[in-house]
DNA sequence: ATATGTGCAAATCTTTTGCAAATTC
DNA sequence: GAATTTGCAAAAGATTTGCACATAT
């Protein structure tokens, strides 16, 4: 079994100087400003995904969430998740599949950004970058498509097991 | 239910001029000259894979093996794929996840492509570019994983989509 | 009051596994 | 002949769905 380590992402160290904040919207808000009805149930998980130190996938959301409200059913979080995905509010993630097919959730961030896996000791380690915007903008402008979601993941050695190989 | 349409690559129409070419080493030879078992089963699949001209995920990919042998099971092809997932010979998609939560395979391209799927009808573009390659080089030396896989897949609206829309 | 969301349980879909028989080197 | 691979059938894991009841606006 790979350990789910998690490395923090660089503007999380504050070592994002120089380049543009990341800011993750409120995820609440974003549904009022939709008209969606807020039930209890969802603003447990919509918390949860918020304020989440690490991505989640639907089983680690329902176990969270029981915790709150034990009466929370694994068919309202997927419900959940793919509201949040339709609504452009939560982006997916499988992290090379380090651990199975699940699927991660984060809350969108103003700006795209891309994770690396660690396929030996599972760490993921997010970056962001100009040049990811250049990328996409020259995608979109070559290929005539008008780009809604993007997701870079990549898979490798982090630095430690790099040494320890 | 979403077609299956299919936007072929630059490099398949011709249009790669003044990039590297991209070249699909064979998988048979790359399995020889790695010392792999030769069976009939694999022979059947790798062929498949490598003269694909869409990406195909396990269902599909055992259908059609079983026109050229009706013996090949489910766990064959499930099996030979994560073979060639583990030497590295193959790449694995999600398409951003059209159509459920199948994975769609593509014999590994002498460079990385991005995948830009249309979320209305379905077409896949591939899509190389050095601005690529250089993203993946610029990660690499800031994070300091040495990366051994990367999947960038995009979703939008294809040209055609965005004008019907 | 009405449309919408929820829990429950069963179903579906994809992928994996144990094991005896078959195949490759 | 020994080690590996296969088919089969069953299991496992993730996600979805129908439906009666509950809830939000």
């Amino acid at each position: 079994m790979i350990s789910s380590a998690y490395v923090a992402t660089e503007s999380q160290l504050g070592r994002s100087a120089g380049r543009e904040a990341i800011t993750r919207p409120s995820l609440m808000n974003e549904l009022v400003a939709r008209g969606v009805r807020i039930t209890g149930q969802r603003r447990v998980l919509v918390g949860i995904i918020q304020d989440a130190a690490r991505h989640l996938d639907a089983a680690q959301l329902l176990e969270l969430a029981q915790k709150q409200d034990p009466e929370i059913d694994r068919a309202t979080v997927y419900r959940t998740i793919a509201l949040l995905k339709k609504l452009g509010l939560i982006d997916e993630l499988d992290l090379m599949h380090l651990e199975g097919e699940k699927h991660y959730y984060e809350a969108k961030t103003s700006r795209d950004h891309c994770h690396i896996a660690c396929l030996k000791c599972g760490a993921v380690m997010e970056y962001t970058s100009s040049s990811f915007e250049k990328l996409k903008a020259e995608i979109a402008r070559e290929s005539g498509f008008e780009i809604r979601v993007a997701r870079l993941e990549l898979g490798g050695l982090c630095r430690r097991c790099r040494k320890s190989a």
